[in-house]
This record gives structure tokens, C-alpha cells and sequence, in this order.
DNA sequence: TCTGGGGTCCTAGGACCC
DNA sequence: TCTGGGGTCCTAGGACCC
């Protein structure tokens, strides 16, 4: 069996962690840049605010006093994270870590009437020691614990538990289940689904293997295979993420290839401070811009580009160099960006790297390399103390907006000391 | 005025091989 | 006039997730 536990409107909950006053208020979190919800308390749902709902749209609620607003915090978000995610280890003979705020528990070998008592106590603890609500979803197969954790989530009557262990309560939960509810049926498919006549999970999972098989090919069979309680789906077990991406959007649109190159250099000095956290090289360095896809009036314009290495690195100069070099390339005068972003690919274990026969930079790589390192060991906080001349002055969160952020009140001494 | 960011997997089609 | 068959690898784009 899987548990799946789920942090109930996790964002907002960090938030209320550390400022009680919000407890049963209407709060909203913003994502980057201020720009649209991604996070909700329950009372700000019953008020018909939606996911992604632009942040312009309920400022007046703001305003007047009715709805509280904090911008993302992630790293309050991720502190608190870790703290749930080692509670759960303690109960899971697997865990695996599935975002953020939810994780499955594989609980092979334990016996079923033990799943719900094990529940009872994992709420109450990340409860208490964290301060987060939590809810579990119990079932043969992931997806089908993902169903039972939104019964568990919406009843209050399951007290943040809901179990589908027998057939009868498998096809009664897919009865209630509205088909783009489902794990795996997205926006583009669910319309399509309802078309022909699917409306619930039960309507999905009764159809033919080859029916779903010819419309959404193999994954589709694999949710569907799930949603009949057939485990299928595997978790990889990888070392190392394939991509690093970083990319924000503008307080302001941007047009001079100077402030954008000032940009795309932060960017990619963050990417490459990802990649040497993890212990690995990228082959590949990748840009892409975006003009501002609301304005119908303005010209669109969305290029993108990569570059390769001959030997994969991951030192701060050699991936910001080859991103100003793409960045020019694609530039073209008279655009108004609103975004930009680099990516790191093929991604490897900076222990073993191939190295070239022909390799005329080798020594310069290994100075920038040695730079690299020692940028890393000043910067130990994240802040770019150390950084290039042709990155930006200040910190790089200027010109990306962010007007409601709580404290760092679980990592930051200097914000601690405030509280005090 | 104001509209997020970071990932994964699959597939079709092109390039290339013998 | 006739012009094969069977593969692999790579890439861009689509769909999905939180």
C-alpha cells in the first residue's frame, strides 16, 4: 500500500507557522514577482478565489482589508519542508519525495490495519513539531492514493485520513471523481474526455485498454491501469535532476541588450551555483527570451538557443560567457522583453568528466574552475557577495517585485534576531 | 499598470548507419 | 521501366505535474 501525505495549502500554512494572526483568515499567497495566486487557505477557496487568478484582480480585496496576501517565500517554504519530509522517514520503510509539500510512503510489509493508526499519528506529529496540517491518502496504487487524499482533504468527517482498501470503496471514490481530477488527465486531455462521454474516474477506468491506448497513448493506459488498482507507476530512482532552470519574469519590460545581458549573466551564475551544490557539470547551456505574450499591441517575439561544450563544466564563467554569447545572437532591437531564463542540460557527475583529446582550454577552465570555487565558499549564504563584473550590482531579486515577504524566520539569523 | 517558475516523460520525424 | 529493409540516435514540441 501507499500513503500519499499531502500538506494542506502548504504555502499558507509556512506562513500562519509563524504568524498565528493569520489563523482562519482569508490568505493568499503570490508566486514570483507578485504576479498570480499559487497558494490559498481554505477561506480564501470559499471565497471564489482560484488558482493562478492574477494578483491585480483581488488587490481591492487586499485594500479593503478582507483578504491577507504574503509573496512566496521559498525559503521559508523549503526549510520547512525538509522538517516534514524527516519526520516522514521515520515512518516509511521507502520514502519518496514527490514536490515540495507531499511525498509517498511505500509501506511493503506492513500490514493494512497498521496504515490508519500510523496515519493518525503522522498528522499529529508533523502537526505539533512543524506546525503544518497534513492529510493521508491510503490505496494499492499512487494514483489511487492521490484520490483518496483529495476525500480525505475535502471531508471533514475522515479527520485527514481516507483509505480505499476493497474494490467497493475503489469504484464508489471514482464515482466521485470528476475526471479532470485525475492524476495524469491534464487540461488538454479532460475536454476531450468529457466529449466522449467521461465525466468521472469510474467512466475512464471502465472503458477499453485499446480505447485509451489509441487517444493518450501509454500514459494514459498507465492511469488508467492505476486507477483499477494496478500498481504500474515506478519511481526512478535518479541521483541528479537532467535540467537546471533558471528564469524570472520583469517587474518591467526590458528592451537594451546591455540590462538584458545583466540579466541572463545572474541567471546563469545561479545555474551554475546549482549545478556545483549538486556535484555536477552541464554539456549544454541553453537561453531563451519572451516578450510580454498579454500585450496583443506589442510585437512577440520568443527566441531561443543553445550552446555546447566541448568538455562539461560547471564553473560561473564559462556558462555565463557562453549565455551572453547566445543572448546576443538571439537579441533582436525594438522588442520589449517581460522574461527571460537560462538552462543547464546534460547534466553529469562532475567526478567523472569525459575529457577532450583536443582540449586547447583546459588550463583556463581549471582557473575558472578554482574561481568558481572560491566564489562558492564566500557566497555560503546564497548572496552574491563574490560575483562577475558582468553580472549585476546589488542583489539580483532588484527589479522583480516582492512587496508582501514574510521573514526567513527558520533560517535567517538576522531575521530571527528581529522577532526578538 | 498589474498575468510564476521549475521540473519530468513521451513521441514523431529527421538524420544517419549498414 | 526498374529504385530495400531494418535499425539507432537526437531533437523539438507536447502534455503533464506541483
Amino acid at each position: 500500500m501507499f500513503l500519499l501525505v499531502d500538506c494542506n495549502n502548504f504555502f499558507v500554512s509556512c506562513e500562519r507557522a509563524f504568524q498565528p494572526q493569520l489563523e482562519g483568515k482569508p490568505v493568499v499567497v503570490l508566486s514570483n514577482n507578485d504576479g498570480c495566486v499559487v497558494a490559498r487557505s481554505n477561506e480564501s477557496k470559499a471565497m471564489g478565489i482560484k488558482m493562478g487568478t492574477p494578483f491585480f484582480k483581488v488587490r481591492p480585496l487586499v485594500d479593503s482589508g478582507v483578504l491577507h496576501v504574503r509573496s512566496s517565500n521559498y525559503t521559508l517554504y523549503g526549510d520547512l519542508s525538509a522538517r516534514v519530509m524527516s519526520i516522514l522517514r521515520e515512518f516509511a520503510p521507502k520514502l519518496e519525495i514527490y514536490s515540495i509539500d507531499e511525498a509517498f510512503l511505500v509501506m511493503d510489509g506492513i500490514p493494512v490495519d497498521r496504515l490508519i493508526p500510523i496515519a493518525r499519528e503522522i498528522i499529529r506529529r508533523v502537526r505539533r513539531w512543524v506546525g503544518i496540517p497534513v492529510s493521508v491518502g491510503i490505496a494499492p496504487t499512487r494514483t489511487l492514493a492521490k484520490v483518496a487524499n483529495h476525500f480525505a482533504k475535502r471531508y471533514p468527517g475522515y479527520k485527514g485520513v481516507c483509505v480505499i482498501d476493497t474494490d467497493e470503496k475503489r469504484r464508489k471514490a471514482l464515482n466521485l471523481t470528476p475526471i479532470d481530477d485525475v492524476w495524469g488527465i491534464g487540461w488538454r486531455s479532460a475536454p476531450k474526455m468529457v466529449k466522449a462521454g467521461i465525466h468521472t474516474a469510474a467512466d475512464f477506468a471502465e472503458r477499453p485498454q485499446e480505447w485509451v491506448q489509441e487517444r493518450m497513448g501509454i500514459i494514459g493506459v498507465r492511469t488508467w491501469m492505476e486507477l483499477r488498482g494496478i500498481p504500474v507507476i515506478v519511481e526512478e530512482e535518479r541521483e541528479r535532476r537532467q535540467t537546471i532552470c533558471t528564469s524570472r519574469s520583469f517587474a518591467d519590460m526590458i528592451s537594451d541588450l546591455e540590462e538584458l545581458s545583466l540579466r541572463v549573466s545572474d541567471f546563469a551564475a545561479i545555474c551554475a551555483r546549482k549545478l556545483r551544490d549538486e556535484g555536477s557539470v552541464a554539456g549544454t547551456v541553453g537561453v531563451f527570451l519572451m516578450s510580454n505574450r498579454f500585450r496583443d499591441d506589442l510585437e512577440q517575439y520568443f527566441p531561443q538557443d543553445l550552446e555546447r561544450f566541448d568538455v562539461p563544466t560547471s564553473n560561473t564563467s564559462d556558462i555565463v560567457s557562453a549565455a551572453l554569447r547566445i543572448t546576443k545572437r538571439i537579441y533582436r532591437g525594438g522588442i520589449r522583453y517581460k522574461k527571460a531564463g537560462v538552462i543547464v542540460m546534460d547534466i553529469k557527475d562532475g567526478r567523472y568528466v569525459q575529457p577532450d583529446l583536443f582540449d586547447e582550454r583546459k588550463q583556463e577552465r581549471e582557473k575558472n574552475d578554482r574561481i568558481s570555487r572560491i566564489m562558492d565558499e564566500v557566497n555560503v549564504t546564497g548572496r552574491q557577495y563574490l560575483r562577475l563584473a558582468v553580472q549585476r550590482p546589488g542583489h539580483y531579486a532588484d527589479g522583480i517585485r516582492m512587496e508582501h515577504r514574510s521573514q526567513r524566520f527558520s533560517t535567517d539569523w538576522s531575521e530571527l534576531m528581529e522577532i526578538h
